[in-house]
This record gives structure tokens, C-alpha cells and sequence, in this order.
DNA sequence: CTTGACCCTATACCAACCTATAGGGTTTAT
DNA sequence: ATAAACCCTATAGGTTGGTATAGGGTCAAG
């Protein structure tokens, strides 16, 4: 197989611990491109991109579950398109509420840093002040 | 006290368990605006946004660490200004780039939610794609 | 003046997400 | 051909962020 790489490889270009990659792969979120006759992992640079959004994902506060079904929205068959754009436009809604939320943080410390220059205690607090309005809707 | 709640309500509020609460107490991320004679916990209104704040937060993918340090950030005293507007400046940096991947996972999602209209199995995936770019940088 | 719905502290337990260790095989360089 | 540096499976242990439970006090309504 040609440009592949063993799970050491793979986890040194993502800069994630090899136990992690295994872990994914029996939480089904990752699996080897193949095997070896020895049985090592094999990845290729799908593997890597894979394991690259699973990371930033998780960062950005998705569960391993959520981040499976996302991964697994593009992988569904062409004859439950419905489904799947159902559930695509679900995401988009929780990812769209997210930006909006560290939109609202993002402004908040700017003001923050603004108002570092100017003299007196900063009065009430500017992190918070950002967050007054988003009031969880579920 | 006027306008103060007990932690039953302040959770009620919140839609947040009461112990939650008094975790979050313990990691001095919330402490109660003062008690009453026989010791209960009461809060005002400064105390549910600092709530829903960590609550979000939290949705975000920020750890309770990140969050208290966010939470700090507004009341440190003023002589340490430049102590403070350096940290909002690298959390904002922070914000920014979460705001960058969580729009890359957007348009990931629209072009999926796009491409399910038409033939054809969708090529390659679309939500990978969005991240291609994205690499961590630290 | 007692019953139900609160509150308290302290401590134990739990799920999610890793991370390390034990015990053993493989590959590569010397 | 042997040691270093990999890989494997299986399983135990750790951290974070809660949640529940035990044992007991408080308070308002009837």
C-alpha cells in the first residue's frame, strides 16, 4: 500500500496519543485504511484529515457522538437524501447557535479590552454583559 | 434581601441541577450572593447570568479552568490592566479560531444540505472538506 | 405541631474521554 | 542474532464534570 502510515505515524501528525486513535476506532469513529500482514494499523490521509476533524470538533464542544453522526451524514446512501438533509439542517441550526454564542463572547472581550484603557474599575462585568440576551431556547 | 432566590429556584431558572450548583461553588466559579440565617444559599440576577454564562460556555467546549479564567478576566483590580488585557487578547484569539472552524463546518453543512438535491453519490466528503485547511496551529 | 417541601454538609457514585500498563509479537539497524 | 523501537490485544486507572444518597436541619400550611 502506498503512502500509508502505521498508527505512530499517524499519531505523531496529528499530535494526538496513540491509545486515543484506538480508542476512536472502537468508538467506530475512525478505522484503519487496512492492515498489515502482522496485523499493524495502516492510515492513509483520509485517516488523517478524519482524525484532524474529530479533534477540532471535539474542541469545539461536540461529544464523540455528535461528531460521529456528523461524520456519518455524508456516508449515508443517496436514497435516504431526505434524512440526510434533514439532519444536515438540524447541525447547521446547533452550529449556527454556537458561532452566535462566541460571537457574543468575541464582542464582549473586545469590549473588555477597550475599556482596559480607560481609567476606573470597569464597572459591570463585560463578559457576562455579552450573554445577557442568549437565553437557552430548547 | 430583596430579589434574592434560593439555589432551588436559581436551578430552576437555569434549568441546572442543584448540585450542579453547588460543584460549580466548590470550583469558586459561582458563589452565592450571601445566606441566610440558618445558612441557606441565595442569589440575585448577577448570579443566573454568571450561570448561563459557564452553562454556555461549556457548550462552546470551554473547560470549568478556561471558564473561571474568563470569568476572572473582568475583575481583576486595575492595576493589572495590561495583565488583563494581554489574557483577553489570547482568549480572544482563542474565539476567533473556533469561530473560523465552526464556520468551515457551516459551509461544510450547506454544501452537503446543497448537494443532496442532486444525482450521483456525494464524492468526497463534504464535511471533511471544510476542515481541510484548518490545521491546529499552537 | 406535624407533614411536605425545601435547605444543609459530606461523601459516594457515575459517564465520557482518554491514558497507561501488562504481556507478547514484529521490524530494523548493528 | 540481538537490542531498540515499533506494533498488537486486553484491561486497568485517571481526570473532568457532574449526579445521587445519607443523615439531618428549616419553614410554611393546615
Amino acid at each position: 500500500m502506498k503512502n500509508a502510515y502505521t498508527i505512530g505515524i499517524l499519531a505523531g501528525m496529528a499530535k494526538v496519543n496513540i491509545q486515543t486513535i484506538r480508542y476512536y476506532e472502537r468508538r467506530t469513529l475512525l478505522r484503519p485504511a487496512g492492515r498489515t500482514g502482522a496485523g499493524y494499523r495502516l492510515y492513509d490521509k483520509t485517516s488523517l484529515k478524519r482524525l484532524l476533524f474529530i479533534r477540532h470538533a471535539k474542541e469545539l464542544g461536540f461529544t464523540l457522538e455528535e461528531i460521529g453522526s456528523l461524520l456519518n451524514l455524508s456516508f449515508e446512501n443517496a436514497d435516504s437524501c431526505d434524512i440526510v438533509k434533514r439532519k444536515a439542517v438540524d447541525k447547521l441550526s446547533g452550529v449556527e447557535e454556537k458561532i452566535d454564542a462566541l460571537g457574543s463572547l468575541k464582542a464582549a472581550l473586545k469590549n473588555l479590552i477597550a475599556s482596559c484603557g480607560k481609567r476606573g474599575p470597569t464597572e459591570s462585568c463585560p463578559i457576562l454583559k455579552g450573554f445577557e440576551v442568549s437565553e437557552k431556547k430548547e
